[in-house]
This record gives C-alpha cells, sequence and structure tokens, in this order.
DNA sequence: ATCATGGTTGGCAGTCACTGCCAGGTTGGC
DNA sequence: GCCAACCTGGCAGTGACTGCCAACCATGAT
C-alpha cells in the first residue's frame, strides 16, 4: 500500500520543514507505541512529549488534540476521500463512486500490520472513537455536494438521502473493519465492506 | 408525545428520592435552559451547579458527565430501544423492527420544541455530537444480538452485517433529524427517515 | 561575518471536566 | 432517642488543552 512518494518533497524543503517533518513522525510513532503497549487512556500527553524529547507545548502545537495522534494524516485521510470521489466518472453511480473513496482511504496505511493496530486502538477505546466519529462527520459534510451532484433530482430532500448514503457508507467501513479486527485481520476488508453494503441494499 | 406516567411511582417512594427527583430535574432544566442561552461549549459545570443550587459534586453524582445534562433519561433511550425491538414480532423483518425502535425513541421527547432544542443543540456542538455518538455505540452493541437473531442466517458474516443494518438506521436518523432541523422542524421526523431508508435500500 | 527578522520552542500559569477522599448533616428503622 | 445508611459539600488532584512570554535559531539582507 501507498508506493507514492511525497510530492511536496521536491518543493524547497528548509531545515526547519525537515526539522518539523522529523519531530512529527517521532512524535507521532512514540505515541502509536504507547498507545498500543499501554492503551490509550493510560498514556498521558506528558509521557508521550517526555519520551519524544519535546514539550507538552510543542506537541500541542504539532497536534491540536490526543486523538489526531492516531491516524497520523488526519487531513489527507479528508482529502483523498475527496479527491477520489470527484475524479470518478460522472456517470459512476453514487455506491461506486462511495466505494472506491473507501478503497482509497484504506488503500493509506503503510501497512496491513499498522492499519489493524489503528483500527484495533480505534474500535477498542470508546472516547477515541467518537472523536474519530466526529472527525468523519465534517468529511461527510465536505462529500455532500459530490454525492447529491451525483443523485438523481427527481424526488425532493436530496440533502437529507445523501446523507443517509454517505453515512451508510461509513457505517460499512465501520462493521467491515470491526469484523476485520475481530478476526485478526484475516480476509481483506474491502470484501467485507461490500458484503455490508450488499446487506443493507437487499 | 410520552402519555405514560412513570409506573415507578407506585413504589415505595421516600423522601430521599422525592428530592433526588427534584434535584435532578432542577439540575436538567437549568442545564438546558443554559445551554440553549449561550451555546453548551460557553456553559461551565460550574454555572450549572451554582444556578441549580447544588455542588458541582453532587451535580457529578447525578449526572456523570455533562453531556448527560443534554437528553435527560440517558440510560431509559437505550433502554426503550431494546425494549421496542425485542418486543417486535418475530417475523418482523429487520427494517420494521429498526423502524419501531427508531419511533419510539423519537417520542421519548417531551414536545417537539424540546426535541428540536435538543437536536438543534446536538448538531450544533461538535463535542457534544461525540459524545452523543460514543453512546450510540454502546446502544448498538446491545442491539447486535437482537438484530442478528432476526437475519437470515444463510450466508456468513451475520455479525458484520448486523451492525452494517443497525448503524445504517442510526445513520438515517441522523440524516432525518439535522434535515429536519434545517427546516426548522416542519414536517415529520419519521417521514423523513423512511425517505432516507427508502434512499439506501433503492 | 554580522545583524535584524520572523517563525519556533519551552515553560508557566490558568481553565475546565472529572474523580477520590473525608467531614459533616439528614433520613429511616429500631 | 439512637444508630446505621445515605447524602451532600468542599478540597485537592489529574489530565487535556490554551494563552502568554521570553529565549532561540535558521534565514536573508547588509
Amino acid at each position: 500500500m501507498k508506493q507514492e512518494a511525497k510530492p511536496a518533497t521536491g518543493a524547497p524543503t528548509t531545515l526547519w520543514d525537515r526539522t518539523r517533518q522529523l519531530a512529527s513522525q517521532e512524535i507521532l510513532e512514540t505515541a502509536l507505541r504507547l498507545f498500543t503497549e499501554q492503551g490509550y487512556d493510560e498514556t498521558t500527553i506528558a509521557q508521550i512529549a517526555r519520551e519524544a524529547g519535546v514539550s507538552q507545548r510543542t506537541l500541542f502545537r504539532y497536534f491540536g488534540a490526543k486523538e489526531d495522534l492516531l491516524g497520523g494524516g488526519q487531513d489527507r485521510f479528508g482529502q483523498v476521500l475527496m479527491d477520489t470521489i470527484s475524479e470518478q466518472h460522472a456517470d459512476a453511480g453514487v455506491w461506486e463512486a462511495l466505494r472506491a473513496g473507501v478503497a482509497a482511504v484504506l488503500d493509506l496505511h503503510d501497512s496491513r500490520e499498522q492499519a489493524l493496530e489503528r483500527f484495533r486502538l480505534l474500535h477498542n477505546t470508546a472516547s477515541l472513537h467518537a472523536g474519530w466519529l466526529e472527525k468523519r462527520l465534517r468529511f461527510q459534510e465536505n462529500l455532500l455536494p459530490l454525492i447529491e451532484a451525483r443523485m438523481d433530482p427527481a424526488a425532493g430532500n436530496e440533502g437529507a438521502k445523501a446523507r443517509a448514503l454517505i453515512a451508510t457508507a461509513f457505517a460499512c467501513l465501520d462493521a467491515a473493519s470491526i469484523t476485520w479486527v475481530a478476526n485478526d485481520g484475516k480476509g481483506e476488508i474491502m470484501d467485507l465492506y461490500d458484503e455490508c453494503v450488499a446487506a443493507v441494499r437487499g
């Protein structure tokens, strides 16, 4: 997964940028390690900052909130989702477009193991899960016009229906990833996703 | 909505219970008032406690968390959902059962205005929304066996599919309530819900 | 090489939600 | 009236998060 090198590397990379990059990565890795070792709620910001060698203040400047420490590319996530869906053929159905978006997002993980670890953490920590869902709401809102444009404009309440469709896609992704984690990463998430979508639309 | 008096009132009502009831109601009303007046995030626990005439400590004993101050019957909500769904005829389909549950839950609000106010607050306050979603995750988990039992056991992955169906129902409720709030309470939420479900299953 | 500059960092104090603990006071059964 | 069960308020403490300020340092101009 993710064979692409970051294209921004070609841009005028100042030393500051590189330092930032380094620090950011260090923090992220430390956080993920501690989270998996001792759990999310049991890991304090102070501990992460200490072990990553930065101050709490700096940590909060890099990542605005504790939950941002999971899922490193929090904004990249939303961006990829948007881009992928808007790139779909105009005559592709709503479900195909959403499926493509989900697939692209899943592809963002560095490895199968990392994906499994993140999902495991996510689904086992209520507070984290809630925060994640909240972030997803923002994505859903952004996606709204994209999906609405692909819907049959005949009947009314496109807004509500588009929202429902988007949220349903995410719901299926959730169900799929939970099951995937429960099976310790056996099989493909996308297969589970497809099964879920089929069950809902059945 | 909610014509039923609480059946527990007949039980041996001690003075303590009555006092508790009173205090609880006072806190709840104060909280809802302040929330709507100045917003959820702008209202502190200290302020609610002060205006309700109790200590912070007591407030937290009544309601474990700030978000519990919205949606008075936080646990009643889940209970009603479970009860209603399990009361459905055994041969009722999954969608009918879920629909009955959603309808019952919506019926819990004291009035249309209260429902509108709560939904408005909920959808306009990110932090609140997150907490609400977290609570909902627990309901979904509780519902799982109930829904699983009503599904076709032929194919595999009932767990994933049941989860997807439940989450989809909630997603439709969300989409419906958001639209309802956006329309200032015009029309019926259940009609919107039905439209959303139809769009998803279409 | 030097210096001004602007982005960067760390520490400190403070806010807010929330919890454990302890000292009262009130209620209910006897 | 008395004791036990229960409730309340206050206090101190934790943990996430923010604003503020002084020190810092890569960078570009001189």
